[in-house]
DNA sequence: TCTGGGGTCCTAGGACCC
DNA sequence: TCTGGGGTCCTAGGACCC
């Protein structure tokens, strides 16, 4: 059992001295299409998700008429046939080319930027807020908004505030708030109060549909009453990563700005079938089709996967049929990209999980524990278990004089020894990886 | 060198984000 | 009749390991 206080938050030292812009494109992907048509100004418009099942973007116009934020289009044909809302399938294509130039346009701004999503960025202005007086940064923040307008078509919002989380609520105000017009400013605000009294718990970032219940049950209903909230009890209720948030809006930094993208930790591809599917080949087919969707986009990230998930699932909507869904993990042999090889793991994983009997709907593959192709590895001995370790070495070494260093790679473990000493000492193990041999020492 | 409680892996599910 | 796709992180129990 553990207690709250071993779970305390390490905090950064500048956790109280930050400051960010949340920078936002309004309803972006119908400000793409608008972009480079005119005519649609004005208009209710709305994008659909690749299946052409779920609304997935909507203008202001059409969020007016109340359609909603990932309904299926079938639940809301009427509104679109009565006022001749306007349907787009999306294109993606588009909508990462236009991001691109939003985000390239922000980055004059800033030498910190976060790019957080295809329509968001964070960007640090820790240091700007004592230049001048709070009317200054909120200026430069139009500044930015007239600038982006200009350069790519496309109108975006800005939220400022200590922490990400408190940028992310400003953002909000400054899209909902005709007073705020744009651009909304939480540093220093003697407005703050009443700004958080204002955001609905739900609209908090990282407050969902689950936990907005479960608080909303101990009368926590607005983004002020949750920062208010007892340690203890939003500790109990959402764990560390709901402390953190209550954190956050109490202007206690705990979420850095992420200023490079790290590796990707895996990629899936997977879709819905138009229709249910009951044979194993078609399975297979479809199964195959997302692995080299999915190998293409390892290859143009210049990654090889080590992992491999293969899952099937039933519709969960049709409540008359028999339920199922399975996955299954293949640790591939060595890391790899190619996709002849890949699907040849897939089809297994298919043939693994496949039940007769059962209406499929929707199946992918996801790949995993990515890392830089260049380093694909080809194992030729495993010399753990061999007392001729020495020999095998010496050989590779030789190898490698005559080859050229790094022809043949080896990886050495050193392990420290478990049970030496107290517990604390015990962990972390040390292993090495791909490398020239290294003198392991735990630290 | 020694051994028990602690580490790691696996699986599944939950929750959230855009 | 028709209900997205691609991500991240956290938790918890059981097996297994030494």
């Amino acid at each position: 059992m553990r207690s709250t206080t071993e779970t305390a938050i390490t905090l950064p030292t500048d956790a109280r001295n930050r400051c960010f812009a949340l920078v936002d494109c309004n309803n972006f992907y119908a400000s793409c299409e608008r972009a480079f048509d005119p005519r649609l100004e004005n208009k209710p418009i709305v994008v659909l998700s690749n299946n052409d099942g779920c609304i997935v973007a909507r203008s202001g116009e059409a969020k007016a008429l109340g359609i909603g934020m990932g309904q299926p289009v079938f639940k809301c044909r009427d509104i679109i046939e009565k006022h001749g809302v306007l349907v787009f399938s999306s294109n993606y294509t588009l909508y990462g080319n236009m991001s691109e130039r939003v985000m390239n346009t922000l980055s004059q701004f800033t030498p910190e930027m976060e790019i957080y999503s295809i329509d968001e960025a964070f960007l640090n202005l820790s240091g700007c807020d004592h230049l001048g007086k709070h009317g200054d940064l909120t200026e430069y923040a139009r500044h930015i908004c007239a600038t982006v307008k200009q350069w790519t078509g496309i109108p975006v919002s800005i939220g400022i505030g200590r922490t990400k989380t408190l940028a992310k609520v400003a953002n909000r105000i400054a899209k909902k708030s005709t007073r705020a017009n744009g651009v909304f400013n939480l540093m220093n605000s003697p407005h703050m109060d009443k700004a958080l009294e204002w955001v609905d718990i739900s609209d908090v970032w990282g407050i969902g549909g689950r936990s907005t219940k479960k608080l909303k049950a101990y009368g926590i209903n607005n983004a002020l009453q949750l920062r208010d909230i007892d340690d203890q009890l939003i500790r109990r209720q959402m764990g560390i990563v709901g402390l953190r948030l209550v954190y956050e809006l109490r202007e206690i930094s705990c979420l850095s700005l992420e200023t490079c993208t790290p590796i990707r930790k895996g990629v899936t591809s997977s879709r819905s079938f138009g229709r249910k599917i009951e044979s194993l080949d078609e399975l297979k087919e479809a199964v195959a089709a997302y692995v080299t969707k999915a190998a293409i986009k390892l290859r143009k990230q210049n990654l090889a996967a080590q992992i491999l998930t293969v899952f099937l699932t039933t519709n969960p909507y049709s409540k008359n049929d028999k339920q199922y869904s399975k996955s299954v993990v293949f640790h591939l042999p060595a890391a790899m990209n190619n996709t002849v090889e890949l699907i040849h793991y897939a089809m297994q994983g298919v043939d693994k999980i496949f039940k007769e009997g059962y209406k499929y709907k929707k199946a992918g593959v996801m790949l995993a524990e990515l890392i830089p192709a260049e380093q694909i590895q080809t194992t030729l001995f495993d010399l753990s278990n061999t007392k001729r370790k020495n020999k095998l070495t010496e050989a590779i070494d030789v190898i490698n004089d005559i080859m050229g260093s790094g022809t043949l790679k080896y990886a050495i473990q050193g392990g420290t020894r478990p049970w030496n000493g107290k517990s604390e000492n015990r962990s972390p193990r040390y292993t090495t990886s791909w490398k020239e041999l290294p003198t392991a020492k735990a630290d």
